[in-house]
DNA sequence: ATACGGTTTAACCATTTGGTTAACAAATAC
DNA sequence: GTATTTGTTAACCAAATGGTTAAACCGTAT
């Protein structure tokens, strides 16, 4: 089987890749360090993905290709507004606890470079937001929660999960505890964050 | 007068300093271009700030403590829970609208050096939650506010506020909206964020 | 005018960095 | 078995980068 090494040192590589590049950013990164990382030569990860931008290029895609389901599954799904803030938030906040280092390393890689965004949104599986738009459209008519618009309770919801994640080091000394701690607050936010959430909007 | 013309330089690199580091970071950022936008020659750079390492904690630390007061101030003044979530919320929007790479640069940084922040921890100034975690505990006892801890409100309040800076770009592709529409989204969360989280604890 | 201090510049330097090459190794095909 | 393709490496390269230096500049005091 000709495939076996080949595979091999190309996953090391992504491996390695994802590693270096979610910790330090694209221009922290240096090809040597991957390389160093996933035991081989340097070559090998031109060889394999012909430039520093490529090799990036796959480690982001991969990493946002991760997240996007998430968030796309609950949002269109068929339950009620007040479900779905309480699946999402637990579901997201428990994905992160897992993948620490990835809200942070999307987000500053989509600021360093917006254009990025773009081909993401072309990919099948990017979020979309329609059905949960109508859904708290219809259930503000209903009366079954208060006035507020899709996009702002949207936003309010991701920004209560991630944030913490995004902004643990100043988050961390602002409320000046340690990383223990920290990370019982961040476990108690996978209920919190709902309760706080559906406190606000429901009638 | 002889300190006519330095202090000119001076502040000319580190306006230049600030706008090349906030938008790209330290890593990302290149001496020969902060010299280039100063406007002088890259020795000049060196002659005044010593080392890019020494220069880039110039931007930060002022940074930081153009952002440090703005908290300090409300979490500090007299005013009820009610009226610190309301003041904080809309002077916190406003002036990150004023300086909207600000969030980013800073909770960038942190993260690429987590160490930093001990030493804006030392600086006077630095913000301190006790007053109003002690604030939060008393008003949740005499029933004026739902249970929560002073922790997690800050910790809500500030992720409301932050994050739809720091993730930007995400945001505005996952409700697909552009840069006119999502300033407005934004400018409404000035009263939107207020009312969501006092909506929250009230009884 | 001249000597002196801080300021500014062009040229230079050592190191790092992404990327290439040419030769070697190891499968696979014939 | 031998040719051929694929995988891997060490050595190399050019460009970029942070930093230095020595000389020039310029306002001021003597």
């Amino acid at each position: 089987m000709k495939k076996k090494k080949d595979e091999n040192t190309e996953v090391k590589i992504l491996d390695a890749a994802k590693n270096i590049f979610q910790s330090k950013g694209m221009d922290g990164a240096r090809m040597q360090e991957i390389a160093d990382r996933a035991g081989i030569n340097k070559a090998m990860l031109h060889y394999y993905y012909r430039s520093k931008q490529l090799l990036f290029e796959a480690v982001f895609t991969n990493a946002f290709s991760l997240l996007a389901p998430q968030l796309n599954a609950i949002l269109n799904d068929d339950s009620s507004i007040e479900e779905k803030i309480k699946k999402f938030t637990s579901n997201y906040i428990t994905f992160m606890m897992k993948h620490p280092y990835l809200p942070n390393f999307i987000i500053q890689e989509l600021n360093r470079n917006e254009d990025f965004i773009l081909k993401m949104k072309n990919n099948t599986g990017f979020p979309n937001l329609e059905k949960f738009k109508k859904q708290v459209y219809e259930e503000v008519k209903k009366d079954i929660i208060t006035s507020i618009s899709g996009e702002q309770l949207f936003i309010n919801t991701l920004s209560l999960c991630v944030f913490p994640f995004v902004g643990r080091p100043l988050i961390k000394a602002l409320i000046n505890t340690d990383e223990v701690t920290f990370n019982q607050i961040i476990e108690a936010r996978k209920i919190e964050v709902a309760n706080f959430i559906i406190n606000s909007i429901k009638k």
